[in-house]
DNA sequence: CCTCGCTATGTGCATAATGCATATAGTATA
DNA sequence: TATACTATATGCATTATGCACATAGCGAGG
């Protein structure tokens, strides 16, 4: 029963980077802080309980620590400060990397998706 | 230096149990088992540098576990025996849960690609 | 004034998937 | 008897991610 709940919880659309990957997207186009992202983010798919703020964040100063953002406070005259992420050089040129290899996952994906397909008329 | 080498090598083919889903197809066809799985991983994109033996067996005692599959040892006249992996009805369920959800990660990739092209345009 | 709710950022701990290195062992062949 | 190939497996570390919780500013309403 337990294992069956476990079983089902394991599938999910877990893709490596994605999260990073969607946040570059979005910031190559503006800049932007973590709380604004968090809505950004419903157009890339993700729903409320698939997207969790602690995540978003620690994957937002990971990314700044490999240079691909970089930060800055902005106070705010009403609620808390908000720190500021500016994609990089560094930061379009990895956007342009992941480009590739989500090409190539398409490619693997769709290889899987036709095997099945071919399976299922016999 | 080094930062950057890890940066590039960070940038993998990794999704989610993708080694699972692809040893789910291979065995939905025929049974087999590990060794000769690792051969015909290949035709899923799998360089030779990207597959582990060891994350390979890892992964299929996992999935008997699971009740993804179910093994029987197979002597061999030359050779070491083989352990022989069969799909289960589950096995096969669970296949075409992740096809679903491959489909759905198609689609978020279309997008993100979408995007990429669109900010690449101005 | 004080609490509540929203905005905003962050940490601690645990888990799950995977990679790398290594161990073990049977068989064939030179 | 040494080497190469077949075949399966474990130990340890890393990495990404999830969940729960902590902190703090500010505004509205009682």
């Amino acid at each position: 029963m337990e294992k069956q709940m476990n079983c089902h919880n394991r599938k999910t659309h877990k893709m490596d980077h994605y999260l990073e990957i969607c946040l570059l997207m979005i910031l190559i186009k503006t800049s932007s802080y973590g709380y604004d992202l968090l809505t950004n983010l419903s157009d890339f798919g993700f729903t409320k309980d698939e997207l969790n703020a602690g995540t978003l964040y620690r994957v937002l100063r990971r990314m700044e620590e490999h240079d691909l953002v970089s930060s800055a406070w902005e106070a705010s005259s009403q609620g808390p400060d908000k720190r500021i992420y500016e994609i990089t050089i560094l930061g379009k040129k990895e956007l342009n990397d992941w480009i590739h290899i989500l090409k190539e996952r398409q490619e693997r994906i769709s290889f899987l998706i036709n095997c099945y397909e071919e399976v299922k008329k016999q």
